[in-house]
DNA sequence: CATGAATGAGGCTTCATTCAT
DNA sequence: TATGAATGAAGCCTCATTCAT
């Protein structure tokens, strides 16, 4: 019949005469998860445009058909990449401890965690530059990623209030204003490492060239918050 | 397409009559030049991977054929595209006539350029964040592009020496990580416009919103230039 | 870089050095055409849902991408197909010549022709049983075949009122479902004749049942025309 | 799907404990005919090639491979399914007791049946166009489908035999003749209602023009079957 | 200089079918 | 009896690139 499919034949035999514990075990949580692994992985190579099903099947060992009767299409394994790295970045950084500590510290952990995770971390910018080149498209679609960040905005104005408070911070800074700043200095420079290194002639991903940068990110965010001098 | 083509048979003709060797010795310009505006266009909105030929010589009014003959490949072209927008930021840089303004206001010309720069040329934004994908590898084949940024940092690093001669910025930073650092702080805003916005529930596009990050980007690279206070 | 496409190589050569007049001579009004021949084929022997894109190509002679060139999709294609065959019927029918004779010796052309045309056009038959398993989506979005259909209807109407004239028609009947009824009669036959065939245990397209049918029907026409008997 | 299933741990329980071997008698035959069901609709809206095995187990509440437990392809299942129209079209038609009514009125419950039946069994009319379009290469594995078409044939032959002793029928109409006419004129009305409806401008599944085809049908097979006028 | 015709090589997605439990 | 997990084999369509004129 033209219109159908013909039956297939063998490889059943191969797979049970392979070695000991059987390498797809039908377990669905570990197949979405090898999905998901691999998706980011292959998007944050390549982004959205330039990663390949096909790849990311053959990273997660799995059948291509599988991705999709998970995930449905690219699109949607996207988005729930997206999803996925900003729930883990933003769930690391909840446990930064923040209020426990004295602002200037505080800040500077602040500081810290968010230039180090970016190094440690270069699939969450690709994967956030890939999404910014489809101007945000599958993220608006997302309800769960909005409700991750208020929180955040809200422990970085708390912890400008009391640095304030405690003489140590200048007075009127938006703490989204702050916090894309902060953001900016190590993303930017990570993003962008290999335009800049060519231009510039340097290699900024070297080892002692990470370390000045964070230093003058410290010393330019600590600089700024400042309070003016008293009159 | 009309707009760039003459009737049929008879502009040839009048054409190889004009004078001598020189056939139409100005529509070979315009053709290139169509096509690396729509080239730029095009590899702007969607990245390389996924820019298409087809629209490009759509754009540009012309044969993909006469794309591939000038410029040699979709890479090439690309190429092409990345020096001309440094070649065009670099020069406009240049003509800000730094040195004959107090230190001060040198640094505040110099980040309004930038993160004007920026916000009126989106394409710049979108093109190193394509090549930055591909891990600048376009880039790392041409020759010009690092001889347009050596000037650019002398210029810096003598404007923080007279700054600093003058007692208004503090000693001791490196010129390439603050311009790294100006650049991150409209670069990444904008660049991540799209999910910042989303995430922060914030139009970052909006008149208003970019008056406030030029406000805030001016006074967060003022306020750490500042020298320390005197003991 | 991963998101475009590998160069090629080789062929080109190959292609050159075959025997004589060049198969592919760049010919798009000849390409075209052999895209349609083929896809009529494939269509009236699959269906829409059976054919394959492929197998048009290949019986064609061209390449898959050509025929999305020319017809941009499947579908578009289909719908190509159902108006050339639509016009070609319609364009036969034209050329009865039925107002020259009169009306018995008229109708008993236009059964015949019907009959005659279904039955060596059998691609007719499974092309339209395919457009209505989609209920005429296709067609409903063609202007140029309804245009086709109030010609023959006209003529259809016209025929009987000449014969009703003559003595030699009964009164009162409807062209179009005069029509339908003549359609029927070869279509149902030709388009189940597998089924039927089957169920009945006679080969329906053997020479003489096809015969013996066409009579059956052009009885059938005429039984139903005669005029009532007065009173 | 919901409906079908019990409770998770319960109910085989306390099948098992209901009368010894025979477990869940009545599910089995349930899930066939739920499957025989789906099947029928979903091969009746989309033909045989766009039908979809995921599809009919969603519709019958099933799982997938049970549906390949029962009836081992998905053409075996077309196959059922065919089988199962005609026993049921066959069987409504035994019922029609044209044996104790005068020849007109017999003749006019059998062409107000069949043209009523393919009125309201659209799903008979898309079955068969496909088993058609796969040339009856199902049907004809078929041994129980020849069986029930023998007595139809009988029992019109019987009835245009008392019609012509009775003065009211023509004498010499083949009965398989007929009866492929009489379903002509109501079949191809209906199935390609859409096309025809398209080209012609009207809705002929409309109440109003599903009366006007039957009293058309009626009138067209009274009408052929007249005597001829004596002399 | 310029073009329309043509193509090989994928890319995303779907689908009938089988496996392990 | 019944199921969710898994897959090989296409199927439609796109795209960078080349050819002939």
């Amino acid at each position: 019949m033209p219109s159908t499919r013909r039956s297939k034949a063998s490889a059943p035999a191969a797979r049970r005469a392979r070695k000991g514990p059987a390498r797809r075990p039908r377990d669905a949580e570990r197949s979405r998860s090898a999905i998901l692994a691999a998706a980011t992985a292959e998007f944050a190579d390549k982004g959205l445009g330039g990663a390949r099903v096909d790849e990311i099947a053959r990273r997660a060992g799995v059948n291509k058909a599988l991705l999709y009767h998970y995930f449905g299409s690219k699109q949607a394994l996207f988005l729930a990449v997206l999803e996925a790295v900003y729930a883990t970045i933003r769930g690391a950084e909840a446990e930064l401890d923040l209020e426990s500590v004295e602002p200037p510290e505080a800040m500077e952990r602040l500081v810290d965690f968010t230039f180090r995770y970016f190094v440690e971390h270069p699939e969450f910018i690709t994967l956030l530059n890939s999404e910014n080149l489809h101007r945000a498209r599958h993220l608006k679609r997302s309800k769960r990623v909005r409700a991750l960040h208020h929180p955040l905005i809200g422990r970085i104005a708390e912890l400008l209030q009391r640095g304030v408070a405690a003489g140590a911070f200048r007075a009127g800074v938006d703490p989204v204003q702050l916090y894309i700043s902060i953001a900016s200095l190590g993303y930017f420079y990570l993003s962008n490492a290999h335009t800049l290194g060519t231009v510039f002639g340097r290699n900024l991903r070297a080892r002692a060239e990470l370390e000045a940068r964070r230093l003058h990110v410290q010393e330019f965010v600590r600089g700024y918050l400042r309070p003016e001098p008293g009159p």
